[in-house]
DNA sequence: CGGTAATCGAGACGGTACGTCATGTCTTACA
DNA sequence: TGTAAGACATGACGTACCGTCTCGATTACCG
């Protein structure tokens, strides 16, 4: 990941107040008009920046654009053991929901998808960091409430992941209903409370 | 709404059949490539037609990306009355999901989204017709089940709509998992079973 | 030319009003715009006609633009015999470059010059009814200022009447002097006096 | 006008062999179609050449169209002093004439007379670069001819050079009759002849 | 302290799709 | 049959963006 420390590297190095420049004047291009809005040129002329520079760093405006998207997205709140699942999923969901809804960040994201669902290697790519990070810090929260008995063990963990992450951004994408506190804390609630069901409930499930 | 019929039409009548050539090319060109490498000139020679005469009907790529669309998502499974909810929204998720499945509907549906998240009026169109129609009939069959006592009178409807059509978007748009009846299901029973919890495990869920 | 009138023609005959206000709508957007810039669809919107009865009468444009141009354009002042040359040329020639001046026909000209020099068939319709007219009378009063000892017998006809008709055009077109009467007369004159020269001057024209 | 030698220009410096590429496919194309049916797009191919490096440096068809004719057309044959008037002026639109008369440069006159008789900037540009050259070289001899006394010091320099252009432009234009040297001669010796007339013979003149 | 080498800015380049526009044809219903 | 209305195929237009490239200038290290 990062170069050896010991072997000199040749040349003029790399301008960190350039990529510095760069990925900010991204984040706030995208923001403002989405991917497909947003020209390499326009990044470069915002940066005060060759537009050379950028793509050598960056092959494509799609990788930039998950850079830049990353810079932000990134900021994990650890999964802390609050001792219950509901609070732990709280912990985790919340602050990402409120920062999911202070920007507009769904139209960033859906320019991505549009990549994602085209291109395999990017989706690896996208998944492994903007998805898959998460989860796991989710399925963590998940399988200690296992450990506790708080969740049946048999408890399909992926799909609860789905059910908690599927609905935020659900409204991220479509914009049809606010995301916030209430919604959020509700999901988490249905979520918990559907996995350890009086079993009496269920009889007509089997059909 | 209707033309009257007495009033006879003046000048040529549009074509049906180049109508018909071009939401077929459409939609085959967009499932092969997505929205973005699908170009209006590709479909046009694939529909045998002129480039012209898609835009005297479609004002921009996506507004036809959404027609053509539509022509195969419509197919709307009315929402029967089985007698149980969980069966009503089996009958009406399940078929929808395999469809789903079936195709990458997710690139045409990842392209559309990049429209809706910056152009309000594109997703209030989207919305209606898209969205809004599913719900609709989720709604229905949630409202029969709160009169038949299925479920509690105080049900948040519309945040468990985002909580039964959420996931599988989610699936569909990251395709990190597959969209399958097995999860379909599942969905729909863990909200069931959320919806009716043993008030005696929501003691810490006031705070 | 005109139709038979004894033969009974069938249907609906041809609106001569429409001709009429086809041909005159030209005629304005013509000078005002040139050929280029002139569109069919103007025309008839100009003309209160639809587009199909122009293809009807006119199979291009420029066909449109000769009959348009040929309406103002042939007002035909008769080679009157004044008794002089000299006179009988300023006849022919001044009302001619006085209508040449009055509106900018060269814009009509320059635009049909262009199909002239690409398509032959185009070019003996236009020299007909253009050139050769005018040519014509100008050949009618070189013949008898001949007959009248007025010129050489052996005067280069075909290339006096260039003389006398080539730097009009050559300002028509290029704009940069403009058409007058002292010009006209002036090359009038040039050229009477230039083709029954003194013999001892022209020592030098046989090297 | 010339670029300070000192000072270092940014970038990539633009390609000459780009620019003859285009300026060579322009005149071929042109002199073979004319400029109407000469497309932008064919040009560029022609000269492997992107278009939007053409629309870089010509912002129209008709500039582009008029550099390419500057290129060949400019070969100016110097106003040399053979003593004559008659001879000089031979020197002078013989070979010019010849060159007119060599390949189809009236497809591309017509082209640009079209922008000339429309678009008033284009017409300065137009006679600066294609009128007022060669009119200056008529001008020299003549003036040099008045100070021999081979010709009248009140001899009206413009429309003798009108004359003299004139009827050479009209056969090019029209296509009625070639441009041979006979033809160029006699118009020179019309003209010269003309302008030293025989007083008696301007009797009626004055009228 | 001068050479080497990678970076940077500027901006021209080939390529490709865009959405518009004009031409000339065709298809209706009406006169 | 001629006409108005207007949809149609064709194809060029001029623009815009992408990602590559070629310059000269800059800035480190390395010898």
């Amino acid at each position: 990941m990062s170069a050896d420390i010991t072997t000199a590297r040749r040349g003029r190095p790399r301008s960190e107040k350039a990529r510095d420049a760069i990925v900010h004047a991204s984040i706030e291009l995208l923001l403002e008009r989405g991917v497909a809005a947003t020209t390499v040129d326009a990044v470069a002329v915002a940066a005060g920046v060759s537009k050379a520079t950028i793509y050598r760093w960056w092959s494509t405006k799609e990788t930039l654009a998950m850079d830049a998207l990353y810079q932000e997205w990134a900021t994990t709140s650890p999964a802390v053991d609050t001792g219950s699942v509901r609070a732990d999923l709280r912990t985790l969901l919340c602050p990402w929901a409120e920062l999911a809804a202070r920007r507009p960040y769904g139209r960033i994201i859906a320019g991505l998808l549009v990549e994602v669902v085209s291109n395999p290697d990017f989706a690896l790519e996208y998944r492994a960091r903007f998805l898959e990070h998460r989860r796991e810090q989710g399925r963590v929260i998940l399988q200690r409430a296992i450990r506790r008995g708080e969740i049946p063990a048999d408890t399909p963990i992926e799909i609860v992941l789905d059910m908690l992450y599927g609905p935020v951004y659900h409204r991220l994408l479509h914009g049809h209903a606010p995301i916030d506190d209430v919604f959020v804390c509700q999901v988490i609630d249905t979520v918990l409370d559907g996995i350890k069901p009086d079993p009496a409930d269920r009889a007509d499930a089997a059909s």
